[in-house]
DNA sequence: CGTGGGAGTTGATATAGCACAACTTTATTC
DNA sequence: GAATAAAGTTGTGCTATATCAACTCCCACG
C-alpha cells in the first residue's frame, strides 16, 4: 500500500466518477481536500474486518474481493468489489469498525475520503445524500438477498447462484475466473472447497459447464438458473 | 389494517418522535401532508416480502417481528422492531420491493410515509439526509453481524445469541417472551423447533437458564455468552 | 363435557455436507 | 532445475442437525 502524488489531471479524472457528478463547485473542494489516492498492490488489504474505520474507499480500477473472516481460516466471500463501487460505506456511520475485510485481486487505484468529509457533504448536498443512500438501499437489499441464499439454499443452488455471479462480473472482467481459487469460488457459496470441487467436476459431467484450467464457462444458463431457483 | 382519523393532538405527538426533530416548520408539513397513521391489529401484516413497496412505516408503539420468508413454512426471524423504529427503509430506493415480512405481534400503531416524500426531505435537508443513513448504517451492520452469526455459529451458539438478543429486548418490553412460541424462538436462530425444544431443555438442566412455560429467565449470563462467542 | 386442533416434548432415524487422508498437479524458491 | 510448497482432486467415514413419529397438554368451541 503506497500512496501517490497525484497530477492534477487525475484530480480531474477522479472527479468525473458518477458519484461526484452533482456536486457544486465549493464541495469539490472538499472532497479534493480530505482524500487520499491509494495504491494498492494485489493482495494488499484494503479493509480488516474488526479494524478502525475513519474513512471510506472509492474504487477507481481494478477488482477486489469483499469477504466476512469466520473462524480459524473460514470465511465467506460478499462480492466482487468493481470500479465506481464504494467500499466501507456501513462502517462509517456507526461503531466505525469494518464488518470485513477486502483484498486486491489486481493492483487497485482508491481513494480514501474521511468520514467527516461525507457527512459535511452529505449535509450540504441532499442530493448526493441521496446517492449515498441509493448505494446503502443496494447494499441493503443484497444483504437480504445472500441471507436468503445462505438460510434456504443448498450445496447445488449455492454452487449455481456463485457461478452466475461470476459470470456477469465476467462481463465486465473477461480474467474474473483466472483470479479466484477453487476455495475462493467455494467461499462464495460458503461450502468446503472439497465439496466445490466435487460439485464442479459433475456439473461438467452434465454439460452444464466446461471447465479448463480455472476458467469456467457457463454451457447452460437455464438450468444453472433452475438449479439456483430450486436450491 | 384500519386508518385511524387523527386529531392534532396526535399530530404534535408524531412529530416528537426522534427523528423528525431537526426538520424546518415547511418539512414538518410535508411529513404531515404525505403520512396516514394506520393500526395493525396482532397478526397484521405490515410489510410482505415480495410485495411492492412505495412508502416506508414509523412504528410509534407496538412490537412487530421482522422475518425473511423461505420455501415452505420455512422461515428466518431477523428481528423486532420496536417504537421509534423504520420498517422498509431498505425497500424504497432501490427496487421497490419489501425483502422481508413484517408481523405484529401486538396491536401497532405506525405512520406510512411516502417514498418521494422522505426523497424529497433528505434533498433538502442535509441532517435528516444524515439521520436516515445512520439507520441504514446500523442496519447493515446488523445484517453483517446476523451473516456472521449464521455463517459460522452451530445450533448452541446461535440459540445463545438468541437468547440474549430476546433478553435485551426485554429491558423495554418485558412481556416479549409471552408473545412468542418456541417456533418463532428456533427462527430466530435458524434452527427447527424440536432442536430449539432440546438445547432449551438442556441449557436449563445446566443450569443457564429458566423456563416457566413460556417465560424464559436467564441465570447465567456469563455462559450463555461464552456459549455464544465460542459458536 | 367431550372432542379436535395447535403447541410443545421426546426419542429414533436419515442425510447433507464436512473433515481427513492420500495423492496429483502446478507454482515458487534457492 | 531440483526441491519444496501450494493448489487441486478423489474417496471414505463421521457428525451435526433435520425429519419423522408418537405422545402429552391445554385451550377453544360445539
Amino acid at each position: 500500500m503506497k500512496t501517490i502524488l497525484e497530477s492534477d489531471k487525475d484530480y480531474i479524472c477522479e472527479v468525473h466518477a458518477p458519484c461526484f457528478q452533482m456536486l457544486v463547485p465549493g464541495e469539490m473542494e472538499l472532497v479534493k481536500a480530505s482524500k487520499t489516492q491509494v495504491l494498492f498492490r494485489k493482495g494488499d488489504s484494503l479493509t480488516k474486518q474488526g479494524a478502525f474505520a475513519s474513512y471510506i474507499l472509492f474504487v477507481i480500477n481494478g477488482l477486489c474481493r469483499q469477504y466476512i473472516e469466520g473462524n480459524g481460516s473460514k470465511s465467506f466471500n460478499l462480492r466482487i468489489v468493481q470500479p465506481g463501487e464504494f467500499v466501507g460505506l456501513s462502517a462509517v456511520f456507526t461503531k466505525n469498525i469494518f464488518s470485513y475485510s477486502t483484498v486486491a485481486l489486481t493492483d487497485c487505484h482508491a481513494f480514501l475520503i474521511e468520514k467527516d468529509a461525507i457527512a459535511k457533504l452529505i449535509e450540504r448536498n441532499g442530493l448526493f445524500g441521496l446517492n449515498i443512500i441509493k448505494r446503502y438501499c443496494e447494499q441493503n437489499v443484497s444483504l437480504f438477498s445472500t441471507l436468503q441464499t445462505v438460510l434456504n439454499k443448498q450445496m447445488n443452488g449455492r454452487i449455481a447462484e456463485t457461478l452466475l455471479y461470476l459470470d456477469s462480473v465476467r462481463e465486465n472482467h473477461s480474467d474474473i475466473f483466472q483470479l479466484l481459487s477453487r476455495k475462493d469460488i467455494a467461499d462464495f457459496a460458503s461450502i468446503s472447497m472439497e465439496s466445490a470441487v466435487k460439485l464442479l467436476k459433475s456439473f461438467e459431467k452434465d454439460g452444464i459447464i466446461e471447465l479448463q484450467d480455472k476458467n469456467i464457462t457457463i454451457k447452460d444458463k437455464n438450468s444453472l438458473e433452475n438449479i439456483s431457483r430450486r436450491g
